[in-house]
RNA sequence: GGCUAUGUAGCUCAAUCGGUUAGAGCGCAGCACUCAUAAUGCUGAGGUUGGUGGUUCGAUUCCACCCAUAGCCA
């Protein structure tokens, strides 16, 4: 913060080479870009290195699906994201690909290191193999039947219906999702790294303060449960680096997806001549900072610390951990239209709308931020046009027509120039803190101080009036003065408009300008267009279609739904055995403790009303189903539960939790009656 | 299931260490204005701070439990 400059590296996480930037993504680009044009702006040396994420089964798998070699693949993918970027004006120093042999280089002498240290240890595990394709399973490739609830075709390691967790080798029933082939359990040796050895410096370096509160609680459960080592190898076929010395075993991608930030920027120090080792070597004072998502905390916080000590480099300055995007208070979902990529909104809208949305909303904090359309909308026409485009576009005018274009020569009012020069302090120390939506609260409210002026000092009504043309100058004078501020203060936010605005005013946007005075300036035009509804209208129905597009494409081979196949041929008699009888709820309500059951009350024109546990919470609230009629399997056999015994079953149709949706008879079936 | 967070006005967010009547912006209503991209200014309505219980003279804030949302579980 002195006056000192400051040597800053900065990374955003790794994008993966196979799949499309989506505004999810951006969301941390954004963030990050930010803050790096910040840091410049004050006078730091500020890099900002990336790369493409391009090794891992999923990527060599992909690029034989599409009969080319992994190369290819991630080639295409990097020109695809690289130009993503450029359009949201997220301007890394250097974006590259972990493909390289400046990464493999820094893999292998961390391995070494690591190796060196005796960190390093050899264990055989079991391991899911697909005797069809002859490789290894990860977990995400394996599918079966959930042991806890049986539902079909559930991946990895947790149930989406019931949340039951457990390890794949449970799942009854699996598959391997690549050729279908039942996986057969093999042995195969693998190297891990014993992160035990590192225990001390970790407990030290994430209690130190330098990360965020809520990220080291988080740690503080690893160290609870003691550290296990790290598995780094995987067994070929995989797209990665080999690992020194052995035949047949390969870094885990993320072993060299974080040495992928050293391998960027050793690669930009070769182009800009700059010196590696300022940066990274153990006795480094510049800062290093990784911007990250809440998800992959551990990989950096815990994994990538003890790796760089063993390879004896610096240690990361800090870890910025930021939460994710949800739009209209939901998770992005294909269905509904909101899972935008970067493309597609590039299709319809100014990315500089997007980069002020997200600023005005994202803070220090690993807090979900949301995208809430209408807001956006909203938001940004008001303050970033209405606000503080308009100061410009009040004032430009009668400089224009009446003063040929020039400026007065002095400041009607010092005072509120001044007290928009010394809010900048605090501005910059938001931007610093990443508490972007504090400090565009405090641009907006300097804002409103200048329509406020104008307003006072009614410019349009001095302009009718005989001699007072040095009046008129002068406040036009102040007010392009305070808008020029302003965009200053917006700079790291809205590169393009504020180029703009420095062609408008011929004048360069630094941080806390001198005023201009006796000055040239250019005729105005717009800076910016107002957002119509319409535009994002047609955004959201556009990446419906594009799902439309891309679904049959991706699965050509598959039926058209994930629906399980038909059961086999019954006999009447075998249906006839289920006793179906329509079913009024007459109470549901929430079971305590229970994380996807409520507690329904059905009447069945018995006696007594029935006690049913569903596990449909996710997706009912239970006043929503009260009153409702449904249909229920009556001869179940009553089972006990640990909340109960649930005397029948309802039934639903859907894959699970949310999308999950009970059956009701039409009109005039009453309770009781059979279904035949 | 465990853990870490989050829940405040219709929407998006503030609120120092537990302290007066919980504040802004957007939206909405009314008034004024017409320089400006129907922009701007002034005024106003709008809250059981997710729920229940507890600690305290006093709780949005601290504690317990419940509900909802997100992420992680090598």
């Amino acid at each position: 913060m002195e006056n000192k400059m400051r040597k800053i590296l900065v990374t955003s996480a790794l994008p993966y080479a196979n799949g499309s930037i989506h505004i999810g993504h951006l969301v941390e680009y954004i963030q990050t870009d930010i803050w790096v044009r910040f840091q410049k702006m004050q006078g730091n040396e500020c890099y900002y290195v990336c790369a493409n994420d391009a090794h891992g089964t999923p990527i060599m798998l992909r690029a034989q699906k599409e009969g080319i070699t992994p190369e290819e693949l991630i080639a295409r993918v990097h020109t695809e994201h690289n130009q993503d970027f450029q359009d949201f004006s997220v301007q890394f120093d250097n974006f590259y690909s972990t493909h390289s042999d400046e990464n493999r280089h820094f893999s292998s002498l961390i391995y070494k290191g690591l190796q060196a240290g005796g960190h390093i240890i050899q264990k055989t595990i079991k391991q899911a193999y697909d005797p069809e394709k002859q490789m290894f399973l990860p977990d995400r490739f394996i599918q079966g039947e959930c042991p806890r609830c049986g539902a079909k075709d559930q991946y990895g390691d947790n149930c989406e219906v019931c949340g039951a967790t457990y390890s794949p080798t449970d799942l009854k029933n699996p598959v391997s999702a690549l050729s279908g082939a039942t996986p057969i359990e093999k042995e195969s040796e693998h190297y891990f790294v014993n992160l035990a050895d590192f225990e001390n410096m970790l407990k030290e370096w994430t209690k130190s303060g330098s990360l965020q509160p809520e990220v080291s609680n988080k740690l503080g459960e690893w160290f609870t449960d003691g550290l296990q080592a790290w598995d780094i190898s995987r067994d070929a076929p995989y797209f990665g680096f080999q690992i020194p010395d052995t035949e047949n075993k390969y870094f885990y991608v993320w072993l060299d997806a974080p040495i992928g930030y050293m391998a960027s920027f050793k690669n930009l120090c070769d182009q800009k001549g700059l010196n590696f080792d300022e940066f990274w070597a153990e006795d480094s004072e510049a800062e290093l900072y990784h911007f990250i998502g809440k998800d992959i905390i551990y990989f950096h916080a815990l994994f990538w610390p003890a790796m760089l000590t063993g390879g004896k480099f610096r240690k990361p300055t800090s870890i910025f951990a930021h939460g994710f995007l949800t739009v209209d208070g939901y998770k992005m979902s294909k269905s509904r239209g909101t899972f935008i990529t970067a493309r597609c909104y590039l299709d319809h809208l100014n990315p500089e709308y997007l980069r002020y949305y997200y600023a005005a909303k994202l803070t220090p904090n690993v807090d979900d931020i949301d995208l809430n359309l209408e807001d956006f909308i909203q938001r940004v026409n008001s303050d970033l046009v209405g606000k503080v485009v308009n100061i410009a576009s009040r004032c430009a005018g009668f400089i224009t027509k009446r003063f040929g274009g020039m400026l007065a020569d002095a400041l009607p009012d010092v005072a509120l120039y001044d007290s928009f020069i010394e809010a900048g302090a605090e501005i910059a120390q938001d931007y610093e803190a990443r508490n972007y939506n504090k400090a565009m609260r405090g641009i907006m409210a300097l804002a409103d101080k200048a329509n406020q002026y104008i307003d006072e000092n009614k410019p349009w009504v001095i302009a009718k009036e005989e001699g007072k043309d040095a009046e008129l100058q002068a406040i036009c004078t102040q007010g392009l003065n305070l808008f020029r501020v302003l965009m200053s203060y917006l700079t790291p936010i809205l590169p393009p408009m504020s180029q703009a605005a420095e062609n408008f005013l011929n004048a360069p946007m630094v941080w806390q300008p001198e005023a201009l005075l006796n000055h040239k300036i250019e005729k105005f035009k717009p800076l910016m267009k107002r957002i119509e509804q319409a535009q994002v209208d047609k955004m959201v129905d556009a990446s419906k279609e594009d799902l439309a597009a891309t679904q049959p494409a991706a699965a050509p081979k598959k039926p058209a739904n994930d629906n399980p196949p038909i059961a086999d041929v019954i006999a009447y008699d075998d249906f006839a055995k289920v006793d179906l009888r329509i079913a009024k709820i007459v109470n549901a309500e929430h079971v305590e403790g229970a994380d996807k059951l409520l507690q329904l009350t059905l009447d069945i024109g018995e006696e007594n009303t029935r006690n049913v546990f569903a596990g449909i919470k996710d997706a009912y609230a239970p006043e929503t189903l009260i009153g409702r009629y449904t249909v229920m399997v009556a001869n179940l056999a009553p089972r006990k539960m640990r909340f109960g015994i649930s005397e029948g079953m309802v039934l639903a149709a859907g894959p699970g939790k949310k999308d999950l949706w009970i059956l009701s008879p039409d009109e005039g079936a009453q309770p009781g009656m059979k279904v035949k």
